[in-house]
DNA sequence: ATGGTAGTAAAACTA
């Protein structure tokens, strides 16, 4: 039995924040890492700074210059594969990779622009079709692992001013019921396993609001969440602020979790 | 109550 260690990291452009990424693995030596908002095509992604600290780095970009998910690891998988099955895949918005012990999928839900436009409806519709693939291609008695930044945040507790921000398209009932459709199926919030009803626990910091990090007015939009079997294998779960200190930082920062497999 | 910043890119568009 190991301490395996995952975390999930928004890290707003990749090659914009090889400064901080590539120091906080050599730092924290996680075994997996999933990354969103790669902002980067396959052909540009720069695998090379991770190969030099030991990682194997899967990627899924897409010409846009935007989106993009990637997952550095210390051990490659036994295989990977991009998007959702169901149409359009998004190959830029998901990583599905399975390990020895675990089955890991990484995602960047659409954030949905506001309550009243498309994008919103593409955002639920979305949260619905990854719920059928989870359903259909695992087994929630299996160690399954969905993290990501997954663009809502569930409960009250999870954003600073909760009254202000009831038809925000990351805290609207809607939003916030699809997503409960999807943990409906077994998922534990691992985060909140280990730090129920702790409040002012952010992992978005919006860069517009003026000094957000330090007067902590966030979101808690990223999420590690497991199934119940893995669930009960979870020794800890935090949220690292301190790469939100550095130099042009990301406007999200680390969430990790702890489990003995 | 609005607009605030930072990324992609090369003017808006996205978050």
């Amino acid at each position: 039995m190991s301490i395996v260690k995952i975390a999930t990291f928004n890290v707003n452009s990749i090659r914009s924040r090889l400064h901080i990424v590539i120091p906080w693995l050599q730092q924290e030596q996680p075994d997996m890492l999933c990354m969103q908002e790669t902002k980067v095509d396959n052909d540009q992604f720069p695998k090379d700074p991770f190969h030099k600290i030991g990682y194997t780095v899967l990627f899924s970009g897409s010409p846009k210059g935007r989106n993009g998910v990637a997952l550095a690891c210390r051990e490659a998988p036994l295989d990977y594969t991009v998007g959702l099955p169901s149409e359009p895949h998004d190959e830029d918005r998901i990583i599905t990779a399975h390990f020895p012990k675990l089955h890991l999928v990484n995602t960047y839900v659409p954030q949905g622009f506001s309550i009243d436009h498309p994008r919103y409806l593409y955002k639920l519709e979305w949260f619905q079709r990854l719920h059928d693939y989870f359903r259909e291609s695992f087994s929630m008695d299996d160690n399954l692992l969905w993290c990501g930044d997954l663009n809502i945040a569930p409960e009250d507790i999870d954003v600073s001013n909760p009254k202000t921000k009831k038809n925000h398209v990351c805290f609207h009932e809607a939003a916030q019921e699809a997503f409960r459709n999807v943990t409906s199926l077994g998922f534990v919030d691992i985060f909140r396993k280990h730090h129920p009803r702790e409040e002012n626990q952010y992992s978005f910091f919006d860069y517009r609001v003026a000094d957000a990090l330090s007067r902590n007015i966030g979101w808690r939009v990223d999420h590690i969440l497991t199934s119940p079997h893995l669930a009960e294998q979870s020794r800890a779960a935090y949220i690292d602020r301190h790469p939100r200190s550095q130099q042009k930082p990301s406007d999200h920062t680390p969430l990790l979790a702890e489990f003995n497999l």
